[in-house]
DNA sequence: CCTTATATTTTGTATTACAAGGTATATTGT
DNA sequence: ACAATATACCTTGTAATACAAAATATAAGG
C-alpha cells in the first residue's frame, strides 16, 4: 500500500496549484518552497508535468522572465477559464470533504 | 485531465471502508449499496480489490456465512491493527484537509 | 423460462505522484 | 581559479489505483 499522503494529493494538487497562483504569479520552482512551508511536500517531477498539463488545458498562461540573478523563470498566471475550473473544483471538494467526513466520524444510519 | 472525483477517491477509499466496517460488520456488495446512499459513487471493480488489500495486509479478516436467499456473503470485520491504521489514518487525513483549506481560502502569507 | 436483483471476482486501461537524473546559471567559500 | 551550493526548468520510467467491462453463480418474480 502506497503512502496515504502520495495517494491524497491525487486530485487536490492541481486544486491547490491552481489556488496559489490565482492568489499570485508564481514560477515553478517558487511554488515547491511554498508548498513546502504550507505543509505539503511534492517534488519537482511531480509539479511540472502538473503546470504542462494546466496549461495545456488552458486553465493557466505562461511568460518568461529574465531574473537579474540565476536562470530566467516561467511565470504562470491563471485564466478566466481556470478560475472557473478552480470555483467548480472547490465546490466538489468541499462535498466530498463532507462525505468522508459524515462516513469517519459514524453520522449516519 | 481524469475526473476530480475519480482523483480524491484515491487514499481515502480504503479509509472509508475501513471506517464503516469498523461501525458494522459488512459484506461487499452491502458496502457499494452503502457508499452509494453516502453520496460516494464506487464500482465492485474498486471496492473488491480494495477489500483483498485490507486483508492481505491485515487490516480486515473475512468470513463466509451462508444467506437464507441468494449467494453466500464474505463478511468483513476490523482488526486491531486496522483499527490503529484507521485512527492514524484519520489524524493524516484531517492534517491534509486542513492544509488544502488554507491554500484554497488563501489564508496564508 | 426469462428477467431482475443479489453477490463475488478477474482482466485490462488510464491517470498520476514520485524517484532519479539531466541541463543551466549565479553566488559563495577556499 | 575552482568547487560546492542554490536556483531553476525539464524528462524518463515506475508503481499505485479507480474504473469499465465482463464472467460467474443463486434465488425470486412475472
Amino acid at each position: 500500500m502506497a503512502e496515504l499522503d502520495t495517494q491524497l494529493k491525487k486530485g487536490t494538487l492541481e486544486l491547490c496549484i491552481l489556488a496559489l497562483v490565482q492568489k499570485e504569479r508564481k514560477y515553478g520552482y517558487d511554488l515547491v518552497e511554498q508548498l513546502k512551508v504550507l505543509g505539503m511536500i511534492i517534488t519537482e517531477g511531480t509539479l511540472y508535468p502538473i503546470l504542462i498539463r494546466l496549461r495545456t488545458d488552458g486553465y493557466l498562461v505562461a511568460t518568461w522572465e529574465e531574473s537579474e540573478q540565476g536562470r530566467p523563470r516561467k511565470y504562470y498566471e491563471i485564466t478566466e477559464k481556470g478560475t472557473q475550473m478552480l470555483t467548480e473544483s472547490i465546490k466538489q471538494w468541499k462535498e466530498y470533504v463532507a462525505i468522508v467526513n459524515t462516513i469517519i466520524s459514524h453520522k449516519y444510519t
